[in-house]
DNA sequence: CAAAAAACTTACTTATTAGTAAGTAACTCT
DNA sequence: AGAGTTACTTACTAATAAGTAAGTTTTTTG
């Protein structure tokens, strides 16, 4: 009867990821996931231990995408404006779906989460915004960004309006996510 | 046998304000409330029929209290740095409790909110969001404060470098809030 | 002081949740 | 072709959750 599928693994990773950034990470069940890919829930039982070893698993594969973005980035010729589009763009395509990028929505669950993914979404914060602080050094280096505080500041101010921003758009709308977006390049290009 | 108590129902309030900012609001139940102040559930029912009841007694709350503060500031002749003092206050307090505010926490749970919750946080969003503008032009019209944005940008940009802010401070530690508070108030100041 | 209202408790029900043990079908490798 | 492995389903359990109806005690009020 039930076709076998090869990528149930991956699709529970993809709707879980959704439903943490539309839902709240406390807010959906196992069987949410098994009703939305036509499966048991004891199949994503069978993929992933438990919830938590879900969201670990998903929390890995965001660092080792920033990882990789991070090597591509390393030795490419694009401006630091165009480096940092990169960090912004997803945050921009996260409003548009009423969704909040994960590492917010994790932040309103975290008293209720294990050491085990506190300590792993604690590396993942601080590889991007290692990432960012980078990015912005190397563009006042160069006279192309233009800020006061220390690129390790500068990076804490952009990332928190971005995580905000987008939580705010969902409740007063997208224009006031966009509205901070273009502030924050229009004052970093000086 | 059990002592009534004429103050359950606003116990009841900052019980369940606590466990918003500090669990998120799909993470308690009414019986942990329940737990928490020596009554049982059907006691919590009582009072508050439903947890999106127990919501909007809170939000009108806030919303109140923010009234209330709008009154006081009015007419007062404390400087408008002074005035941002009242509204970053709360933040700070929050960060030191290692709790969020109760909007970035219902943000992340919005999608699971009746249209009755989700209106009545916008106005709440609505009002804080007045009121810091009005503060910011007041400020930057008697030279006290320099932004280059509008107020109402400038307004966006602190807020949500704020609401971020706790957020991050959770899970990354309260130094990076305070490297926040500090390079906004330092910004404003000129 | 009697009646009514307020503030509960007791004792349920119904639904959801996480999780597991045992079985089955399909694919993979030898 | 047979043995093992993968990817599930079936069929449960135990715990938690929201909610309610009916009864009890305490306080207020006419």
């Amino acid at each position: 009867m039930s076709a076998r599928n090869p990528d149930t693994k991956a699709e529970i990773l993809r709707i879980g990821k959704q439903f943490i950034q539309f839902y709240g990470y406390n807010a959906f069940s196992y069987a949410d996931i098994a009703r939305e890919l036509n499966v048991k829930n004891a199949a994503v039982h069978y993929h992933f231990r438990g919830k938590e070893d879900l969201l670990m698993a998903l929390i890995d594969n965001y660092i080792e995408n920033y990882q990789l973005l991070a090597k591509q980035l390393q030795h490419s010729k694009i401006t630091a404006i165009g480096k940092l589009e990169k960090f912004i763009e997803p945050y921009s395509c996260l409003c548009e779906s009423d969704s909040i990028c994960i590492i917010g929505s994790i932040a309103s669950d975290y008293n209720t989460l294990p050491e085990s993914v506190k300590a792993k979404i604690s590396a993942l914060i601080d590889l991007v915004m290692g990432m960012v602080e980078q990015t912005l050094a190397e563009g006042k280096k160069h006279g192309e960004l233009h800020f006061s505080e220390t690129a390790r500041t500068q990076a804490l101010l952009i990332m928190t309006n971005l995580a905000a921003g987008v939580q705010l758009a969902r409740i007063s709308g997208k224009k006031d996510y966009t509205i901070i977006r273009k502030a924050l390049i229009k004052q970093l290009k000086g």
